[in-house]
DNA sequence: TATGAATGAGGTTTCATTCAT
DNA sequence: GATGAATGAAACCTCATTCAT
């Protein structure tokens, strides 16, 4: 009958033009504070509801906007899911770099690893709170740039957790142990309040408490 | 057991469901086989991908079912979510049960009590993994009834607690250390696999013993 | 309908289940009759002002339905297309089958291959014309599906041309000879009308006159 | 050319467009640089991809531009198709104008004319393709514009093929030929690729050949 | 001239739920 | 007991278009 068909399928262009970063301000938008805003107000709504009953529609009547405009800035209401629970991640990095950093001795490197960890949780950012628990709804790729950043962090703690262990302070299977105190840790999201009477930094003691045997001295 | 709930619950319910099984007429349909596969694929969906994106197409499917027809058998999608957490949270308070009851020192209780939380946690049921992460999608009258069912749970460990404070085994107040333990173990949801070669049983023993201190009779 | 097939997507399931075409009657849904409607909905519309602008809300209007009803029976916009398409293409194959059947002589083929694709063309379906149209909205796997139906017409009219070059009918390169006539026949999609005092018959033979050699019997 | 339609165009218009170079501030704005590259950039796209899902951001993007400059340019995205489709035609008329300038005899009338529209159809510029797939996504305004143009280019064929009758080279109804031949030539659009080893001048020849009885002496 | 931001209408699709049979 | 058909609300997302700058 002769059809054929010389385009082939979705892709059009040829020329293309991929054009220019150079013209804007690179990354111009990437942090415009309408961004940030939605990146906010998106976090809060996971944490709150939940990712799959966010609806993007909320999103955006929160920061004033219509559905429609949130895919100026995202591509995919997946892509602010994967936004939030990267910089959550990168709290979380962070949070460990410092308490790594600002240590002298062992246990005190695990005593701001409990308060970091834990403050960066229960902050005013909401996004810590997503990470732990919208895991499921990234897409595998998604998933894939997530565990690169959690490793990190498992690994700061595990090096600290040796450090302890050398020291005789705790003993046990590093890796176990490091389970054990961030599902402690986390956890916390159930339940803790700061008007609960509790500081952070309170919690954080009472924690390390648990695991690490009182020293001779403080006995 | 310590789930609380920051949660600002959303517009719900709608008719209510009648729930228990003495209210209709009496054993007729309540726990006929068809009913209990609904609610084991129910619970296997909502372990899988959670109670959102778990369809009731995809529920009934699973037991070569219309969709349609769960409504027979069920008043709602919720309510199936709420029996399933039900199940689950009874066989949480069965274990605590019997920890307490076989158990004959308090170390002995603490570990059946991990080990009894761990098996449930693990075991052939889905039920139990959905209980910790579903909470947020049952409707307000739903998570009612649930809290009583956890605080049950909450109190046999608190029991069991105070005992191991009271003989100096643990130290520090007993509310923080269950929510810590329960932490722990519930965390392993995330990361526990039977296949890891590290058996339930041994788990528990580990994680008692990163809170118990090594008694002298053990040393 | 049972479940089965050839759902591809996602799949949860570790059982699955895949029950039994044999309960339902096999396919009865596939030739039910709001299917039928459905389908010849969406062909007058793909017909009338294209597949990009019919809508699946229109397509379900014009049978009285719901947009969302309309994925009860199929599962994509684009299956529609092609389940429309391929009805066409099925049409343009028979009416070829027919011609090749029925006719005597080499000219008496190609009468009948003319007349029996212009009633294809012109005839109560609208499916016809839209498969000429459409061919680009498909997706490369069902582009592929249509191919080849057309090859089977294509090759009936070459086996068809063959025998009139050998009998001195027409001359020139077979395939050509197939576009040019093709492209003369489908064009009449754009201008042909019933109403305008020809007849589809009239119609085949003239055209058919343009290409063949008046013999000299007629001379 | 035979263009008709069956198609019941629904709503379009709005405001309709001043169309004319010489309405607006006389050649200001319209044959500047940045506006052919568009009308080129949407050609080729309505081209690949049909008017309907060539985006206006698409358009825009080729020439690296925003979707929203475009509006500069042209009041509607219908009035670019208004525009490439004009072009188009002018190239037929054009076409046809060169063709029966140049040729002495009515047989060399025919050949340039098929030889002439192929051009047209298969050179450099993308607006002929369009002209004729996207008929149906013009407004009954534009449309209306677009017949008349049409028309000056059907009636030269029908004055070619007049003279073609006259001289005995061919016989039937003069409409139905052109009709016939046309749709033999805007087919090709389907098939034709000059890589296939076949170029332009021939597929002209052979074309005309199909149609044109070729005389004893080729007299 | 052109952009960047946003709109708002509308598109396809999903899904819990209903109900006559 | 269960199905098949359908609903209707709402979900994510697209896109032509606007407009202040």
């Amino acid at each position: 009958m002769g059809l054929s068909a010389r385009d082939g399928g979705k892709a059009f262009g040829r020329g293309e033009a991929s054009r220019l970063a150079s013209y804007t301000s690179p990354m111009k938008m990437d942090d415009s504070a309408r961004r940030q805003e939605l990146l906010a107000s998106a976090a809060r709504l996971f944490r709150d509801v939940g990712y799959p009953r966010a609806t993007v529609r909320d999103i955006a009547k929160a920061v004033g906007m219509q559905s429609g405009s949130i895919f100026y800035y995202f591509k995919t209401k997946e892509d602010i899911l994967l936004e939030v629970m990267e910089t959550a991640m990168r709290a979380f990095v962070l949070a460990g770099q410092r308490a790594l950093e600002q240590a002298k001795t062992p246990r005190e490197k695990l005593r701001l690893l409990f308060a970091g960890h834990l403050e960066a949780l229960h902050g005013t950012r909401d996004e810590t709170a997503v990470v732990l628990s919208e895991w499921r709804n990234l897409a595998p790729k998604s998933r894939r740039r997530m565990v690169k950043l959690r490793d990190q962090v498992d690994s700061m703690w595990d090096e600290a957790l040796h450090e302890a262990v050398a020291a005789g302070m705790v003993q046990g299977d590093v890796r176990l142990l490091r389970l054990a105190m961030l599902g402690s840790l986390n956890w916390s999201l159930q339940w803790y309040s700061p008007k609960g009477g509790l500081s952070i930094q309170d919690l954080a003691d009472r924690f390390v408490d648990f695991y690490v045997d009182v020293g001779p001295a403080k006995r």
